[in-house]
RNA sequence: GGGCAGUUGCCCGAGUGGCCAAUGGGAACAGACUGUAAAUCUGUCGGCGAGAGCCUACGCAGGUUCGAAUCCUGCACUGCCCA
């Protein structure tokens, strides 16, 4: 494969590269790379928006370079400013090491993990004294930082910026100096950071890194990026018809991104589905398709297809969901006197927080048993009348209910 | 270290002793319409309770009062100005 062919592929979904005549440089070298991407786990989902970077990161490995991945949970405890108006929260250790818990399996449905290398930030970052952390800063200006867009605005509102997050580029910086890494990837509101790696780096008198950015993912909502925070992600676990259901709820604008972002469906065939005067929805039922296919199977994005389309828009009353079951032991205790009102069988099923949540989804018409939407609050219901029943909560949740 | 200003529900932001679970906007959720799109319309939007009602809330802790988000005292946090 030549080089040009080699940046094609690398280019897809990417916003900037910095330096990509070094870029071209190491390729051509034949060396193996060494990428990396930094990760926060702030979260417990591998969402789409994360996938961007993990699936442009899998594309430099299916060109047989390394992924090095660096799980940030040193500066998870400091929490990344980028973006934020507002001071994060810092995690602890705990929570850190329960998200990379769950996390570390997600991301082998991208990457492949022959050919990736984990690091802990806290391994190096961890150790450092005040010593050498009063020495790193030295090697940067408080004008430099300044720089920042996010410190600037928060600056010019009279927003507070704590000290501990100035020092967030330099930690992030300091993964790339002690990697050696030959490209860094991000999303776009990396930028300012892996820059200072790669300053940093030359500071360090080490060959300094190539920055490839990617666009931020649009969340399912349209406007914000995705993030689990605001609850507009799709995560990849998420099982086949939530995956499907939650593509298809997307606005329209955004079909030829998520192509490009989430799925490797050549752009021309993209464009030609998104041309005035095609359905944009057939265009979406692919894109959804595509990314069930992706982790989950063909055949499951079949299904999921052929369930969406009896579900949504035959309006076919569902006869198979994911099992509920009730302890027959319910109905005697609890003093419900035989039968569960209505209200608390939606929250145990978790289509609401509290009762009082679940009694406005009843009354705003949100809840059906069979089909039969059930509008009163009073409402109960015995074992028999609910065993096999198909309980359905808002547009999305569905549940077969089975009493044991 | 000194002076000034501020801290209200997811966010913004009213409210300056009772009519305040707290105006308004945004977000969110649900319903109708649709293509689980957009736009539009309607409803909901602290918790518990079938309901009457009860409880918890306006930075934190006390106090005044029959009664406080509103007044007083102390504390914390944030910003501005001065040193």
């Amino acid at each position: 494969m030549t080089i040009d062919e080699q940046i094609a592929i690398l280019r897809r979904g990417t916003t900037d590269i910095y330096g990509e005549d070094d870029l071209r440089t190491k390729l051509a070298s034949g060396k193996k790379l060494r990428v990396k991407l930094g990760v926060d786990p702030t979260a417990a989902h591998v969402t789409l928006g994360w996938g961007v970077v993990l699936r442009k990161l899998r594309d430099f490995q299916k060109l047989g370079h390394t992924a090095c991945l660096i799980i940030g949970d040193f500066t998870a405890m400091i929490g990344d400013p980028s973006g934020k108006s507002k001071t994060r929260k810092q995690l602890t250790r705990e929570e850190v090491q329960a998200n990379v818990d769950a996390v570390s399996s997600q991301i082998y449905k991208i990457l492949d993990p022959e050919l990736t290398e984990i690091y802990y930030n806290k391994d190096w970052l961890g150790k450092m004294s005040f010593e050498d952390v009063i020495r790193l800063c030295s090697r940067y200006t408080v004008a430099r930082i300044m720089e920042r867009d996010d410190f600037t605005k928060r600056w010019e509102a009279h927003q507070p910026i704590a000290m501990h997050e100035i020092l967030y580029p330099l930690c992030q910086g300091m993964d790339s100096v002690e990697l050696k890494a030959d490209v860094e990837l991000g999303g776009n509101d990396q930028m300012f950071n892996n820059l200072v790696g790669r300053t940093l780096m030359e500071q360090y008198g080490l060959d300094p890194q190539v920055v490839i950015l990617s666009p931020l993912l649009v969340g399912t909502d349209g406007k914000e990026k995705m993030s689990q925070s605001l609850g507009n992600y799709v995560s990849v676990v998420d099982t086949p018809n939530d995956m499907f259901g939650k593509t298809m709820s997307i606005p329209d604008e955004l079909i030829l991104n998520w192509f490009e972002l989430c799925t490797d469906v050549p752009m021309d065939e993209a464009r030609a589905m998104v041309e005035p005067g095609k359905n944009p929805r057939d265009a979406k039922v692919r894109l959804a398709k595509e990314i069930v296919a992706l982790y989950h199977s063909v055949e499951d994005a079949n299904a999921a297809e052929q369930f969406f389309v009896e579900t949504f828009s035959q309006k076919k009353q569902v006869t198979d969901a994911p099992e509920f079951v009730i302890d027959r032991e319910a109905f005697s205790g609890g003093g419900f006197g035989g039968g569960l009102p209505v209200a608390y069988l939606v929250t145990l099923v978790g289509g609401a927080d509290s009762r009082g949540s679940a009694k406005k989804l009843i009354q705003a018409g949100a809840v059906s048993l069979d089909g039969e939407r059930v509008a009163d609050l009073a409402a109960s219901f015995g074992a028999a009348e609910l065993d096999g029943k198909i309980l359905r909560v808002g547009k999305k949740l569905f549940v077969k209910l089975v009493v044991k």
